[in-house]
DNA sequence: GCCATAGTTTGGCGCGGAGCGAACTATGAT
DNA sequence: ATCATAGTTCGCTCCGCGCCAAACTATGGC
């Protein structure tokens, strides 16, 4: 054990891992709260394949992303809703050097609720997958969710096919990393079914040319008996 | 105007200042509160005084510092409350990168009442500060407090000589920013006379050997009653 | 005026590390 | 088995930039 304060380095270290300009970016992309792998955060930062190698190391030895292999693949996403706070608060004191800059703000639509890819997210994502949770239809895990056999039934009296879902070349009911909120929410084959679902059933309907996802009339109501104080706030 | 995306190369560069271990460990030492010279972010750095320049040009551009040149002094201090706040996140990100570390946590007696120099700091001094400020005695300023009319009147009351404070070649009541609790407290010459007078009062006492500060039996009634509504929470 | 001290500017040295291409392994598709 | 693709390892180049010494300016004390 060389004499080295833990405190100190730690913080030096850890410092450079966040300041160089091609990790960042890296970091900024998975920002979106999706699993990216790691040619797409190469080709997104605008390095080679070889290079991220070195950079995504390093961003796990730093605890800011964590990693799943599945297959050949291999998806990152942020290790933890304090690293996406700490990009936040990076993001939000970074412009005030370069001049004024108008802070980009979210859309309010968006935050409320979206597609993220092809199943639900903002509030509306996350409350719903946690009204689920609470009623033991889903069983949160580290990095996914888990049907429980309660939950079968649940998603069956919807009018959901389970085991179509669970037949796809695709995660099943992957947890995602929510973009605005920081806060999981229901993904994979799972997810997307779940959604492609409620707009079937005319609970919920996409803007044209959007992500925004709003609720409809009818829909407030039926949700509200399906997922009960998932709306309160 | 070249063409430069202000967001993400705003970013990018912010993010360089911040990834230096020598820049890291200024802000480590400012992270107390107080204003330290050039010079003594420089030693403290571990760096020459020409090195420290170079540093602390980069860490104002980047909004990370601010300056008030006094005489042939130049103190620096957090630019703001976020900063201070992004400092804080990273300090509890990186140890997690270097195995376990216990979390050096504030030991409660200093984070309630301590010196900060020769004035108060904690919760005693942001409670008194602020109780005086809503008395009228004080009147905040950008970064110092401007005693009033009638605060000077409240001052000799108490039994301070105010004009021997003001004579004494030294900031007379500057804002100083609370480690802790990240709110400004008063110092300078003033706030030394007043936590002088305290101590002689025996409303509060020092421990030996350490910056905490105590307030003494009889004091909390004293407080109580000048400086009213500061000790609720 | 003098000297002492705080901070800056400049020039040059040297190292860390970011970058890439090429060769490699590992997994999946056919 | 064969090919395609994802990711890694290695060796190398090269540039940015952190650092200091020395010479400079600016301020304060006497």
């Amino acid at each position: 054990m060389t004499k080295l304060e833990s405190g100190e380095a730690g913080l030096e270290s850890f410092a450079k891992i966040i300041g160089d300009a091609t990790r960042i970016r890296m970091l900024q992309l998975l920002m979106e709260g999706r699993a990216l792998t790691a040619k797409e955060l190469a080709y997104g930062a605008r390095v080679e394949p070889a290079t991220a190698t070195q950079h995504l190391r390093r961003l796990q030895e730093g605890g800011l992303v964590s990693m799943k292999a599945q297959g050949r693949h291999k998806y990152f996403k942020l290790a933890s809703a304090q690293v996406a706070e700490l990009m936040e608060l990076l993001m939000v004191l970074a412009p005030a050097r370069n001049g004024r800059s108008v802070e980009p703000r979210i859309e309010e639509p968006l935050r409320r609720g979206r597609m993220c890819y092809d199943h639900l997210a903002g509030e509306l994502g996350i409350g719903i997958t946690e009204a689920l949770v609470k009623q033991g239809v889903l069983r949160q895990e580290t990095d996914a969710f888990v049907l429980t056999r309660r939950g079968g039934a649940w998603f069956a009296a919807l009018g959901i096919d389970v085991e179509a879902a669970r037949a796809l070349r695709r995660k099943f009911a992957t947890s995602c990393l929510d973009w605005s909120e920081r806060r999981d929410h229901l993904g994979g084959a799972l997810g997307a079914a779940l959604a492609e679902r409620l707009v079937d059933l005319g609970w919920i309907a996409r803007k044209r040319n959007s992500r925004a996802v709003t609720v409809t009339e009818a829909g407030w109501r039926k949700l509200a008996e399906h997922f009960p104080n998932a709306f309160d706030a």
